[in-house]
RNA sequence: GCGCCUGUAGCUCAGCGGAUAGAGCAACGGACUUCUAAUCCGUGGGUCGGAGGUUCGAUCCCUCCCAGGCGUGCCA
């Protein structure tokens, strides 16, 4: 299809007189199959020409035909004020499944990154917290863009910035000292820890002393004393142990763990830096960077009582990766809440004259709300996200009893099926938008979801085993002339642009909807035409042309961070 | 108050400045002795929040207004 549009290019080149950027821009698809495969609306030259597009339309057509058609175009039409060109379907076809069959797994991907680093900040869950739906979006973003930059060459840095530091572990630490005991943390330490902060926030509620009893805890943790930092090693591990088995299920690994502690060690020679640049100033007892002159608030680097805060850190993070990694992006997959947070983190590494603050990017999205309210910690109203999963995949188990009871390994694609609908859910639509939760939304595996999605991918493997080792390479594709099956090879063909717009865009949201759009234009192929059935020759080429569906669809089900079972 | 984001069918959402604004749910009516009915086909359903503006052309860009969300110096 590139190579289409290429020639396409250089036929109006020489007649337009516009770049080829220009003419590329203004390149569109049409509405319709009826009208072609690619569109050059003639308006924009109708000014400049001083004559009806309609005219310059059909001007363009004879002229582009006179000169001869080159291998890609096999015809061009003036429609009104558009000039649509047909591609070569034949050699489309051919050249398409060639490739898919060809690079398999690899088909799709972009030599664009020439291996450099892209580092993605994503997941980033408070330890001694449980690992909420809230904490879902950030993760499965993250993931799929990271799988994105991949394929697109990239050499990914995953990094989860774990929230392990803070006033928080002052909290928890108190409260374990007044009411804890080892027997029940060792039991389920997460939902152990968790009930401990929600009591200490209860009992604080109107008792101030609490409150200080948790900040002096927090100093004696930065002071490194030695119970604090025990205690606070101990949830660390408890906590990570159980965030790696919801890791483990979702199938998402990072290359870093490092998480807010990390870069205690860095604080104080990074302030030291700025305060010799003159980057930062005393306001009011704290140390800040005054950003009124770029329109945004000041941002607090050390507090009046010499405590540091997160933005603090998050400097030394990305100060700290820019040394390791020298990365050419550097992705902050984190809600929208910090958005002012991030423009001024990056304001100031500006002001530090780095060139490689233009680099960083916020990647935010929005929040997940819920018809009882807002969801806090604090108030123990969390939705956890293995409750989710688990519910998802105990129906997904129902349905397979119901529909497929003889399927040899139930409890693996009912893992697949569950956990593909909870990413999907979340994927499928366009990240800066608040979500809200509706458990009946999550627990429905019909239309735009990933089991429609894994049902067709499925249907298909179970065509082309009952083929099997019969099937062949050899078959005429140009006997793949009807609408069903063209409609199939044109979205095949632009599957590589459809992973380059998510990547570049950080919306793995437009892929999901890609791959909805295949699934249901295979559907539409399969319910009127038939393969095993089909003539000697047909029959061939149809197996050829599904094979590459499900190619295509398991690749692009990878991208977003889902498997896909071949019986379901 | 100021800043950022969002507003499209009853509900949840798609819609690279271009041709008649589309799906899925929900409702109703059809298709399983046939390659898996987690599917498919059909029907109804719209002042694209409102008002201006830019443009040959605006759901998309600009301004103002309305509604909701988030943020806004010592949490992260």
């Amino acid at each position: 299809m590139q190579e289409f549009k290429e020639e396409i290019i250089k036929a109006l080149e020489s007649l337009v007189q516009l770049g080829q950027e220009e003419i590329q821009q203004n390149l569109s698809i049409p509405p319709d199959a009826g009208l072609g495969d690619y569109a050059f609306p003639c308006f924009i030259l109708s000014k400049k020409w001083k004559r009806p597009p309609q005219e310059i339309s059909q001007y363009l057509a004879q002229e582009i035909s006179k000169k001869g058609l080159g291998e890609w175009i096999k015809e061009v039409k003036s429609a009104g004020p558009y000039l649509n060109f047909y591609c070569n379907r034949e050699k489309l076809t051919r050249e398409t499944l060639k490739e898919i069959y060809e690079k398999g797994k690899d088909y799709g991907k972009v030599k664009e990154g020439g291996g450099e680093n892209v580092v993605i900040d994503f997941s980033a869950p408070n330890i001694a917290k449980p690992f909420g739906i809230g904490h879902l979006r950030s993760t499965v973003i993250g993931n799929s863009l990271y799988r994105l930059y991949e394929a697109l060459g990239y050499n990914c840095v995953g990094i989860n910035h774990l929230g392990d530091w803070g006033t928080q572990f002052g909290k928890l630490i108190s409260a374990y000292k007044r009411w804890g005991d080892e027997d029940s943390l060792k039991e389920d330490p997460i939902q152990y820890l968790y009930q401990l902060y929600v009591s200490f926030h209860q009992e604080a509620s109107g008792d101030e002393n609490l409150e200080e009893e948790g900040r002096h805890w927090f100093k004696r943790l930065e002071e490194g004393e030695e119970e604090a930092v025990e205690l606070w090693h101990k949830f660390r591990e408890l906590s990570l142990k159980e965030f790696r088995r919801i890791y483990r299920r979702l199938d998402i690994e990072f290359d870093e763990e490092q998480g807010e502690s990390f870069y205690n060690q860095m604080l104080s020679s990074t302030l030291k830096r700025l305060e010799e640049e003159e980057i930062v100033r005393k306001s009011e007892g704290a140390l800040i960077v005054d950003l009124e002159p770029y329109g945004l608030p000041p941002a607090l680097l050390r507090k009046k009582d010499g405590a540091t805060l997160y933005a603090t850190r998050d400097l030394c993070a990305a100060l700290y990766r820019y040394e390791k990694y020298k990365f050419q992006k550097l992705i902050y997959v984190v809600g929208a809440a910090q958005s002012l947070h991030f423009q001024q983190l990056f304001k100031i590494l500006e002001l530090m004259g780095l060139p490689w603050a233009s680099r960083c990017v916020h990647v935010p999205f929005g929040l997940i709300k819920f018809k009882e309210g807002k969801m806090s910690t604090r108030m123990g109203n969390l939705i956890f996200l293995e409750d989710v999963i688990d519910k998802a995949v105990a129906l997904a188990r129902d349905i397979i009893e119901e529909k497929n009871p003889d399927l040899e390994n139930k409890d693996e694609v009912a893992e697949m099926v569950g956990i593909g609908s909870v990413i999907f859910g979340d994927l499928s639509n366009d990240r800066v938008k608040d979500i809200d939760f509706d458990w009946d939304k999550v627990l429905d595996f019909s239309g735009e979801t990933s089991p429609y999605i894994q049902y067709a991918h499925a249907r298909i493997c179970s065509i082309l085993r009952k083929e099997g080792a019969q099937a062949s390479r050899e078959a005429d594709l140009s006997l793949l002339e009807r609408e069903e099956e063209q409609r199939l090879i044109s979205l095949l063909a632009r599957f590589s642009e459809h992973i380059k717009r998510a990547a570049e865009t950080y919306k793995p949201s437009t892929l999901a909807r890609y791959l909805l759009d295949l699934t249901s234009d295979f559907n539409y192929f399969y319910h009127r035409c038939p393969v095993l059935t089909a003539e000697e020759g047909l029959k061939e080429a149809r197996l050829i042309l599904i094979d590459g569906v499900r190619q295509v669809l398991v690749n692009g089900l990878y991208l977003l961070g889902i498997k896909a079972p071949s019986k379901m």
